[in-house]
RNA sequence: GCCAGCGUAGCUCAGUCGGUAGAGCGACUGAUUCGUAAUCAGUAGGUCGGAGGUUCGAUUCCUCUCGCUGGCUCCA
């Protein structure tokens, strides 16, 4: 059967990057799917899929590799029972119902006798069957789990797939033989639920990948591999960035004094970027009364993912999970006339949120995290013109990081269910003409997702592709019909009468701690100069160079450099290497010829040696590179 | 939260078929004063994640628990 794995949803307000665990649903293969339906041998149908679109030639060569991993597991391991068996986005998987667990050996047991249904070339046919029998047959089979599926499915046929022994209660398409299935990999085994249900049956579910060649397989393993060495948590640890505790608890971040300064940078720079771009910024508290929190809804809507409250002098106090409703005290704090709008908001607001203990990770998916949030209230005239200016401002700001090569999508209200949204249908109608609008004033291709807006309103969502071609989504821009409404707020129009405000939240980085993590894999743990912790190690080469040494230092750090000198006893070459090693960008070495010249010898990291360099040169082509927030060194 | 796997020195890991542990790197001390990715020697450092049980004896076996990893699930 086809199964079309579920978009993973946007939901939330902005920041906390949800998305499955570590990101990895998010990265799509950056391999082209390439090679077209009609070029490959298919099996005896070519049925048409049921709405979305033609076949994929890479999805079905998957798909037959599922049924070809369920075709071994099945002659292996008699008894287990098949679930799913679907292709995804970077590979397949197939669901199992099977007493013991399978061990990493039997993968490659599994593996090889996948390999030996390859070698015997089995046609995969395609059968119509009248429903019972299909029911009658796989009774027969004991997969009382396809049993179940057919049972539900309706219609009075079913079509299945047969590959000798081996039968699948399936849509298609197929290959037309499993020789045609060459290229492929298991990867891991995980649990999973049956139909997704968390009260339901527990299966075990096989992942692995294929491709049409061996080449392309093996770049994806390498492409695996790499992000395995830039993974942040192990670039974390070897650069001294950041670090959790186990007595601190899960999800919580303790920034170290490189990746701290990295952030206040960050942080800098987003508060300068944000006044030159018209905010203001904020600064609000990290909990509030439970009044507040029925009046926005939280308490109602997102109590789980709250942290549970404390009783102040008989009163409950709740950690923010979001900024909004301070936001809007603020708003309310005296009235506001339309002259007053738009107001723009900005805050690097702190929030707690209560995350279940299996989806943390690192720095990507955490219980404390700073937004990078702002809310802007404007009238629905100037609706359209923020929406422009805030998706101008987004993609400046992710483009200064690197990140210039952007997947949009945009969220809009299931148009079959329109009850369970906040706000009229003029509301929905006028945000996302002016969301269209927006994207369309700047020829930015998106993903129209229908049914993907959450229930206060529609959204733009910009995701980010890293050096290594994986998605990650930062920026979520998101009108929001529910609060203005639960809070009165209001403005005084040109008629003198009262009318909500529009209210847009919106996240660009989302949350800094998931952001870095992001940075750091981006990459590599090799930061731009305008980011890097330190950007310059000194390296005397005997004691005599320390005065030398330091004078460098001091001379670099009253420039506005961040340089660092490195006088313990090794020898130059250690010294160099630990430099390299920890990705400082430049380094400076000083010996004899140096002191006497009153120059310094430059090595740029990745580059190796550049030779002698004048000290005021350099350090006017380090402002510079900064300046430019350069991505690369050229000195 | 669920399924599976893993927790041994700061880090990476070895080891004990039950008799309380070892390496490399790092740290420290000393010697070396050195020219573009690891100088040499020595020292310290671990109630083997935590609690309980079985046992004469547990780091090893069992139970619970905490944390981490891969997924699932969740994400108004």
């Amino acid at each position: 059967m086809r199964f079309v794995r579920p978009s993973p949803r946007g939901g939330g307000w902005p920041g906390s990057g949800r998305r499955g665990k570590g990101g990895r649903l998010q990265p799509r293969t950056p391999f082209p799917r390439f090679f077209p339906p009609e070029e490959m041998s298919m099996a005896n149908d070519n049925a048409k899929h049921t709405g979305a679109g033609p076949a994929d030639a890479l999805e079905t060569l998957r798909h037959s590799t599922a049924h070809l991993l369920a075709h071994a597991v099945l002659e292996l391991f008699p008894g287990t029972q098949a679930g799913i068996g679907p292709a995804v986005d970077n590979g397949f998987f197939y669901d199992f119902l099977r007493d013991t667990p399978f061990s990493t050996e039997d993968l490659s047991a599994i593996e090889e006798k996948m390999r030996r249904i390859v070698a015997l070339d089995m046609r995969i046919e395609k059968l119509t069957l009248p429903k019972d029998e299909a029911i009658g047959l796989f009774q027969g089979l004991g997969q009382t789990l396809k049993v179940e599926l057919i049972r539900e499915k309706g219609g009075d046929f079913v079509t299945c797939y047969r590959q000798g022994e081996f039968v699948d209660f399936c849509l298609g398409p197929h290959l037309a033989s499993t020789g045609a299935l060459a290229h492929f990999k298991l990867l891991s085994v995980s649990g999973a639920y049956w139909k997704g249900d968390e009260r339901g049956l527990q299966l075990q579910r096989i992942y692995g990948t294929a491709f049409p060649t061996r080449k392309e397989l093996d770049d994806y393993l390498v492409l695996i591999e790499e992000a395995r060495k830039r993974d942040h948590r192990r670039l974390g640890v070897e650069l001294d960035l950041y670090s959790t505790a186990e007595e601190l608890g899960g999800g919580l971040i303790l920034w170290h004094p490189k990746g701290a300064r990295i952030r206040a940078i960050i942080e800098q720079y987003w508060r300068e970027r944000h006044w030159a771009g018209g905010y203001d910024v904020l600064y609000t508290p990290h909990l509030g009364r439970e009044i507040l929190w029925q009046t926005s809804g939280h308490l109602d809507f997102y109590k789980d993912g709250m942290y549970s409250p404390m009783d102040i002098d008989g009163q409950n106090y709740y950690l923010k999970p979001m900024n909004c409703p301070f936001h809007i005290l603020i708003y309310k704090s005296r009235m506001r006339s339309y002259r007053d709008l738009p107001l723009r908001w900005a805050e690097l607001g702190t929030v707690y949120r209560y995350e279940r203990s299996g989806v943390l990770h690192g720095l990507l998916r955490v219980r404390g995290f700073t937004q990078d949030d702002a809310h802007i209230f404007c009238t629905p005239d100037q609706m359209e013109a923020e929406i422009l200016r805030v998706l101008d401002f987004s993609t400046s700001i992710l483009g200064d990081f690197g990140f210039t090569d952007n997947k949009i999508e945009l969220s809009v209200r299931d148009p079959k269910n329109t009850s369970k949204y906040a706000g009229s249908d003029e509301m929905w109608t006028e945000a996302e003409a002016s969301l269209v609008k927006a994207l369309d004033a700047r020829g930015f291709a998106y993903e129209r997702m229908e049914g993907e807006a959450v229930f206060y309103g529609p959204k733009i969502d910009i995701k980010v592709k890293d050096a290594i071609g994986r998605l990650w989504q930062c920026t979520t821009i998101q009108f929001d019909f529910n609060e203005p409404a639960r809070f009165g707020m209001s403005y005084i129009g040109p008629d003198g009468q009262g009318h909500q405000p529009y209210m847009i939240h919106r996240a660009l980085m989302g949350s800094l701690e998931r952001f870095f993590g992001i940075l750091i894999e981006h990459y590599n743990g090799n930061f731009p100069l305008w980011l890097a912790p330190v950007q310059v190690a000194i390296l005397p080469i005997a004691e005599r160079h320390d005065d030398y040494a330091k004078t460098l230092e001091d001379t670099l750090r009253r420039a506005g450099l961040r340089p660092l000198a490195d006088l313990r006893r090794e020898k130059l070459n250690y010294k160099i290497r630990e430099a390299e090693r920890l990705k400082v960008p430049l380094i400076l070495i000083a010996g004899d010829k140096e002191v006497a010249a009153g120059t310094a010898s430059l090595r740029v990291h990745g580059q190796g040696d550049k030779g002698t360099v004048d000290l005021a040169a350099l350090i006017a082509g380090v402002k510079t590179l900064v300046e430019n927030k350069s991505l690369t060194v050229n000195l």
